[in-house]
DNA sequence: GTGGTCTAGACCACC
DNA sequence: GTGGTCTAGACCACA
């Protein structure tokens, strides 16, 4: 499959599996229902352990976002199947109170921020529901 | 003094002090060339090793933050002596992109991901310029 | 491993690792990918504490002479990775003043401090481009 | 007196002061027989501590630079009364030798590090002898 | 008094 | 196995 690891970077490697997914989730480049490469192919083919592979699934299973089947694969689950979890909304300020304090620290204004945020929000949007 | 540490937090010690420092100079709580706590005073304040409280200041002044004067303590830096890194841009918007995806989960929209971002960065600013 | 400290130096011993490997990279003895002894390898062998050795490590890749891969080890950077840092040239004009007021008091001329600094420079290179 | 310092460096104060009487002397601005201000006078002028500059001037003394004649004050040496330190030459070699490393980082030529020798040597020189 | 260095030894996350 | 974090406690240089 089509990930890319960072071996710099100081977040371990199954947390970049996870943001990964996520994230092409998010784009829409994966789709609810789309299988994802098993835990052997997918460390065969980043050449990295199995059991690293396994933690990110067993993680992105846990935050609602795939489902194992027994036997049959894992996929990416339905919208209407997610957990809302209240602690996304806590996750969502948390990294944008980071984002404010390094943009302090960058010395932008408010509005340059903001506009940022949409440039960012742009790059990542498929065909998320546009409003 | 004002630090509190998490325990529950899977972040070290020593970054979320390096967090909160620049949290609070962002909030304009502490302002150039303020004297912050000595080494001893703040880990014995807050029940932790010398040391840990040591390598968060090495780090701030790292980045510019603060400065140490041999012999007298730790001060806030100038914001013209700060370094100007090129990576913070990075880093502002590696949060952004994290807070977008978040927000992809918890299905709010773009606006309502803005109207967050402008009440953050509202709780945050003290008498800091507007823009 | 190939490092010797010395007691009666007043650098700090992580400085004198630091200073060792920059070294040994720059005479060609250490090579882009090259693997450094583990933290607990070289702390042995040199029988001083694996703190010390983690903490030079840790300033290394601040610097971007080494790379360290969770789990795996520490390697020798690519050349191409290395961030240019402009104080670099600071640095060396700091070092060069200081062998200049050196040189005063010893008396020797431009020429012979030309001499040496040649002298230096060819000790130092192994199989480093030649101008 | 004329010393600057600067209370960021990691370089200790006494060691700054050392550093900008040689300096100094190797300029030409201190010439043999010279006064240099009272330990008094320079550490109210400078705003430090006496001892600290009281630390200065004894290393000077030990080095040969200055010499104190009880009750009238501290001069610079006659050039003559220098002692010629075999260890100077190591000295002068460690800086080179730092220089060339850091050199080696910045990815300048042998040649362009030679001319920037050159530069710093014409910098320095008051009326020292040309050659 | 201040921060910086070093040691010894423990525990943890990651691979 | 790897490095990263933290603690406890010591010693030193500097101001």
């Amino acid at each position: 499959m089509f990930f890319h690891i960072d071996t710099k970077s100081n977040a371990p490697l199954y947390e970049q599996i996870i943001q990964q997914v996520k994230e092409m989730c998010a784009k829409g480049l994966l789709t609810p229902d789309e299988r994802l490469p098993s835990v052997r192919e997918l460390s065969s083919h980043m050449v990295i352990n199995p059991n690293t592979v396994s933690k990110a699934y067993q993680e992105l299973e846990r935050q609602g976002i795939i489902v194992t089947v027994r036997g049959r694969g894992t996929f990416i689950s339905k919208k209407t199947d997610r957990t809302s979890d209240p602690g996304r909304l806590k996750a969502i300020r948390e990294s944008l109170k980071e984002a404010v304090i390094e943009n302090y620290y960058a010395g932008y204004s408010k509005k340059e921020l903001i506009k940022l945020l949409e440039e960012v929000y742009e790059e990542m949007e498929g065909k998320t529901d546009e409003n």
